[in-house]
DNA sequence: CTCTATATGTAGGTGGTCTAGATAAGGGAG
DNA sequence: CTCCCTTATCTAGACCACCTACATATAGAG
């Protein structure tokens, strides 16, 4: 997976997989990576500045927990996050449907 | 849209555009427009040195015209550019599925 | 003559992502 | 006990595709 295509949608990614339930960020890529097949797999240096900056903009909210004498930061879809994660949805389909009217080779029918 | 979204995925978008017949810059900036439906607004200062980057690459090749007085660089699409836009089009294939899977709220079904 | 459309190009800035490394604790293998 | 892998988080610095803003030039309309 060419890194640049992840590109603008990396929030919507992690707002995506935090939706259901909180998730520390380890849990995170985990999910990331199951949840695409594979796919996607993103560094962790990508992951961890990604979610401090969803929180600082207040789409995501954290608290520390210990489980098994690991510390764990665990992150929450805010109203503001799922507020935002529907823009990044329909954004989403925006985006494909344009980009694949580009590049789908069907010339338009009369 | 998004300008982060594009990320990646110019490339694509610019062999797309010169696949049926060889453009100048400025035709190809108003077919992405026409083609996505006006979704696509990509300014000058992308596509023109995208489209070099691009002929650096070898997956285009330019010549000079004078049409009515003025002067364009013709873009054409070579056998490698063709290569690589096929590349493209699995790669966007790979990735809307990998992007979509993550989003799309259904959990898998057993 | 002025303004718009056509047409190309560059310099410099932005910022999200990646690379690479540091830190730390649990648990199994030997 | 020691080594190593897994789990878990974090940061500094580099990268580079894209954007903003500007410069340049001609044709044609008003």
């Amino acid at each position: 997976m060419n890194p640049d295509a992840l590109r603008g949608h990396m929030d919507a990614l992690l707002l995506s997989v935090v939706e259901a339930g909180p998730l520390h960020g380890y849990a995170i890529i985990e999910a990331l990576q199951e949840r695409s097949g594979g796919a996607l797999s993103v560094p962790t240096g990508t992951v961890y500045p990604a979610l401090r900056r969803l929180e600082r903009v207040g789409h995501l909210s954290s608290e520390w927990a210990t489980v098994g004498g690991r510390k764990r930061r665990t992150y929450r879809l805010t109203d503001s996050g799922r507020k935002q994660l529907e823009g990044e949805r329909s954004a989403w389909r925006e985006f494909t449907s344009a980009i694949g009217s580009v590049l789908s080779p069907g010339p338009e029918a009369p």
